[in-house]
DNA sequence: GTTTTACATG
């Protein structure tokens, strides 16, 4: 008796002080873990494949983070009573520090909380280990709160946890992703020095100079770290492809592929995606087409991001009829377009004046229940304005505010253009 | 018995 209470005492009263932690957001999420978390039955595959499922989100708020659980329990053809009541179970099944994990990864939005939450931890004995730290470090360095992973890493060290290869990687990535390339430069040399650096670490050292259009940067940590023992793999490669890509050289980035090739490392979707999208921006769509074939021979299935590439690639080489001929054997393949690839067609619509296949388009996305995003409203209404339709424009302006998105630069300077270019706008 | 880091689409 006296042996099973702790935990379950301590996980109550550790939801509870989440539940403060959060303060005022109401969240049906956490009234979840309220009624669940000590209820019955599952496996940890469940708790995996759900938590993973969750995972696959970035979420930037907590409703967010609902949002996105909501999504997958509403997929088709999982029956979303099943999907709930396993994540539910799944949880309950979670000791308590898978719970602490996911409450970290769910609430670190809320820096000051999860500190506050982790202190509590420290005070109570249970202190995070490296996993916990790695993970809150991580989503703040994503988050861009560079500084304040900083401070965590201070702390981690002070409660006598040892940062790791990870900790230091994930530090790096943010380093980059705030533009601070030198401080990224400097950690990495420090990992180097005492032998940590592994192949994440060069990747994401890679991928901040290719980010930054430092591609000669780039490539020499590339061949330093063939020099040290590592091998890259498929990401390094796919990194340094499309940093090549960008910075005008198509041609080493074609090389580089066939160099991984031949090193016996298989592309994957997101490679094959990358070469697709570089070759159809420098305008080599029969090249792009080729590849195509190579990746379907290779058993792999082009997805949704590769099929929106290959519209947009078809559409910008005036191909309207091999785009719109893809775009319907998406649904006969059963794949739903999503609004990244509704966006792509209708731009490709209006490019070539064909208007009312392009609003029909758009009506349709409603219709299954895709909602336009901003970037939908801002094609269609650039599409009427362009071609001077300024009633529907005005119609789709009004819509669009109402559904509180606002108009980017490109659709207020055509506003501008046109109502300097024509008393019918005021 | 469990948890952490890198790549793609408007």
């Amino acid at each position: 008796m006296m042996m099973k209470m702790p935990w379950r005492r301590k996980s109550r009263s550790f939801h509870l002080q989440l539940q403060g932690a959060i303060g005022t957001i109401q969240s049906p999420f956490l009234f979840l873990f309220t009624n669940y978390f000590h209820s019955s039955t599952s496996t940890l595959e469940d708790a995996r494949f759900l938590t993973n499922n969750f995972k696959s989100a970035s979420f930037t708020h907590l409703d967010d983070a609902i949002a996105s659980f909501n999504h997958v329990i509403h997929m088709n053809p999982l029956p979303s009573r099943v999907h709930f009541n396993r994540f539910l179970s799944a949880l309950a099944k979670m000791k308590q520090y898978h719970f602490l994990v996911f409450a970290f990864q769910t609430i670190s939005d809320h820096f000051r909380e999860a500190l506050a939450l982790l202190k509590e931890m420290v005070g109570r004995n249970i202190s995070p280990n490296v996993f916990t730290f790695n993970i809150l470090i991580d989503t703040l360095c994503k988050k861009g709160l560079v500084s304040n992973a900083e401070n965590i890493i201070k702390i981690m060290i002070q409660r006598g946890v040892e940062p790791n290869v990870v900790t230091y990687s994930s530090l790096m990535d943010g380093y980059c992703l705030c533009n601070h390339m030198d401080k990224a430069k400097k950690l990495f040399d420090l990992m180097v020095t005492n032998e940590i650096a592994n192949i994440f670490s060069y990747t994401i050292l890679i991928n901040g100079y290719c980010k930054y259009k430092m591609i000669d940067d780039a490539k020499d940590i590339f061949v330093e770290m063939s020099h040290k023992g590592l091998v890259p793999d498929v990401v390094t490669y796919s990194t340094l492809i499309e940093g090549m890509f960008q910075a005008g050289r198509p041609q080493t980035a074609q090389e580089l592929f066939k160099d991984m090739c031949s090193h016996g490392q298989q592309p994957n979707i997101v490679t094959f995606s990358i070469m697709i999208n570089g070759l159809c921006s420098q305008g080599n769509l029969d090249d792009a087409l080729t590849l195509l074939k190579k990746m379907e021979e290779s058993q792999l299935k082009p997805n949704l991001v590769t099929y929106c590439i290959l519209i947009n690639g078809m559409c910008k080489a005036g191909k309207i009829n091999d785009a719109k001929e893809l775009f319907s054997s998406l649904f006969e393949n059963g794949l739903q377009p999503d609004v990244y690839v509704y966006s792509a067609i209708m731009k490709g619509l209006f490019q070539q004046g064909l208007m009312d296949e392009a609003y029909k388009v758009f009506k349709d996305m409603e219709k299954v229940g895709c909602l336009p995003n901003n970037c939908c409203y801002n094609i269609i209404i650039q599409g009427f304005l362009k071609h001077e339709d300024l009633p529907k424009a005005s119609e789709l302006i009004n819509k669009m505010v109402d559904k509180g998105f606002s108009a980017d630069v490109a659709t207020m300077e055509l506003v501008v253009h046109l109502s300097q270019n024509n008393d019918l706008m005021d």
